[in-house]
DNA sequence: TATTGTTATACTCTATAACTATA
DNA sequence: TATAGTTATAGAGTATAACAATA
């Protein structure tokens, strides 16, 4: 057997690429969010959904599938199954009977909990190498590429 | 038809993990290279494995594979491709003849620097927002923290 | 006629495992 | 027996389009 240690890491060239150092941590991010949602018995997106139920009033299906950039028709599985597990509600809007209105449930809530604390461990090892000054750095460089990439991430300003 | 100017950008607790803001973020760049890569008649490796070709000698199939994280069956319709486009050439390794060296082609080459003006542009657009500075802090920031993750991303020790 | 949620279909990826030729 | 490359197969995931109820 012969001994090759030779090219043991990437090219300087994508180092040296924000893109592409960029397009791979988030990849990686999102399997990790994966694997530990699953680890958990949750859904891909019970977090994100959950969280925005949390935030909002009752949502129609088709707003929470644009805001999260979720296809309508494939919402509605995943929504069945938080459904399933009594973590949403859907009801009926009464003032437009096509209309599905979502809320979270006492129970949905909890699991909330439980999945902020999962997301925030795994947060915490994925930034390990910086300290505090670092991470802050780091999101507000990223928040602002991303509001200026999609105004999802554009920061509420006070209407109504 | 009723105004509804409700909610248009994500929770506030989505906006604040820098978790969740690297992974669309990532996701982002990468559908916006693959999309790009497509309309330039390319395919979504091709950047990736020229640019590690062009650094290195010789690379077999299985080394090329494991450094860009591609599964070898997989690797090989994709240097398939490369192959018929005259990007890349295939011979065998006389010392191990179960082996495939592959190299760059001068057509390859060529290929590789509009690929380059390709993706330098996308990060241009994808950086607007920040200047000089703030692009060398974002860079250094995610690669420290990809490094952490995965010694692919390891700098350079000379070394043999 | 247009829209909401839903279902069904087809298509693309990906992951796994089997196969060959060499070692 | 183990490894490099290849091929084949199956399963998951995704995108598209059709559908029923309501507006």
């Amino acid at each position: 057997m012969e001994v090759t240690t030779k090219t043991v890491c990437l090219p300087q060239e994508l180092r040296a690429s924000t893109l592409y150092v960029l397009s791979k941590l988030g990849y990686g991010a999102q399997l990790q969010m994966m694997d530990e949602f699953e680890k958990a018995a949750a859904g891909p997106v019970d977090y994100s959904v959950l969280a925005l139920l949390d935030e909002a009033v009752p949502e129609a299906q088709s707003t929470i599938a644009d805001l999260l950039k979720i296809d309508r028709s494939q919402l509605v599985g995943l929504l069945d199954s938080l459904e399933e597990r009594g973590l949403i509600e859907r009801r009926r809007d009464p003032k437009d009977r096509r209309r599905h209105l979502v809320t979270v449930t006492p129970s949905g809530k909890q699991q909330l909990a439980r999945l902020r604390k999962i997301v925030a461990q795994i947060e915490d090892e994925f930034l390990a190498p910086l300290d505090a000054d670092e991470r802050a750095q780091l999101h507000e460089l990223l928040l602002r590429v991303a509001q200026n990439r999609d105004a999802r991430f554009a920061t509420a300003t006070a209407d109504a």
